[in-house]
DNA sequence: AATCTCAGCGTACACTTGTACGCTAAAATA
DNA sequence: TATTTTAGCGTACAAGTGTACGCTGAGATT
């Protein structure tokens, strides 16, 4: 009951799943992907690739799952640098932005597959942007005057702005992506602000 | 020279661009198009293809450029009901919203082609984007207290918010297309008023 | 009327793709 | 030790792809 037998069968798992990430790129996206060409790189004949997946296209619903844990440990790590002293927006900002820099094919993943031709695939990604949502909107009801609701809709704003910028800076250059960086921060700005003007008991009035 | 070569070829080049919108949908990307399809489709020869073309990626970039038209001639409706007297937001939300709904296909095109695998295709969809974003920011330095910077990063806020709901839209029934509408509408008026505050004279200091 | 131009066609070719099928050798199990 | 399980392989095939090449016939030009 060692395992030698499951232990390497995983790792050849992995070595798929590896190797499909390795061929993505700003010039090949999932969907480019063959089957043949995933094998040839994992180092296995294309029809072993059928004792892993049935499918590409669970190959590829594994690595959204891959690409959402990344950025799940990632948003931790921002929350442990936030609960040390570090400004919310800010901290949030840095941390994404290193997710584009190290991840980037990870994170292509995410970005393509949220509008692909796959319902499974938007689906999944819709879900691990939803994670994402909740956890912010949790946060600013609890440390911020916003009533659930505004929260909500506030986090919902300001992930969709950050997952934005995050697509535009995979084409930028640093300085480009300081301007943007910088534009990005000033826009949560807004959004914290008219959320707490209009989520807040003290104004129940309709806006002008 | 009367034309009727010409305009005979003309018909068939249109005919292209047809086959090729009708083709996309939520299953089917314009990378997964071949050009044999198309060529099917529009009634000609998969050679004679191109007499029109030279790849099928100068066919889409035609029809970036195609779909930008369409939403820009949208954009200009959406003004003319602004100006005989309608809410600013809720206007021009129902009318893209409108967009969505009508050349839906059109509107995937450039939702994907954002961030596609060809370089010259997001930067046609940014460059597209950015008009809108530019006539906004003209607007609202016109007709609101801010700056001109503030304006840029309102407006650039206010259309990633609208253009990524319109995709949230895509998969949606009437009912969540009509609470998503509400979030959006809302979030919006964050921005607005958040952008307000800090992009006026009165306000220098650094926000909190 | 004679000539030229060129949109569209058909054939042909070299590739790539997914995957069905049966085999092998090594690990797991009995 | 004898038996079963199974990850990985090689072969094979049908289907689809882009595109080179040369032809034709109907408009355009002279």
């Amino acid at each position: 009951m060692s395992g030698v037998r499951a232990q390497q069968k995983q790792k050849t798992r992995q070595a798929l799943i590896v190797a499909a990430f390795n061929q993505l790129s700003a010039e090949h996206s999932f969907s480019n992907l063959s089957l043949r060409e995933v094998a040839r790189e994992a180092g296995i004949a294309p029809t072993s690739f059928y004792r892993h997946f049935k499918d590409m296209n669970e190959l590829g619903l594994t690595m959204v799952d891959e690409a959402g844990l990344t950025l799940r440990q990632l948003m931790r790590q921002a929350r442990r640098r936030i609960a040390s002293g570090g400004s919310v927006i800010n901290t949030s900002v840095l941390t994404f932005m290193e997710f584009i820099d190290t991840s980037s094919n990870q994170f292509r993943l995410l970005l393509r597959e949220r509008s692909g031709t796959s319902k499974a695939f938007r689906a999944a990604v819709a879900r691990e942007i939803q994670h994402f949502i909740l956890e912010l909107a949790h946060y600013l009801e609890a440390e911020t005057p916003c009533d659930a609701n505004h929260a909500y809709m506030q986090a919902e704003a300001m992930v969709t702005l950050v997952f934005n910028a995050g697509a535009d800076a995979l084409d930028q250059d640093a300085q480009q992506r300081e301007e943007l960086t910088e534009r990005l921060i000033w826009q949560l700005r807004y959004i914290a602000k008219g959320a707490n003007h209009y989520g807040t008991h003290q104004v129940n009035s309709k806006p002008s």
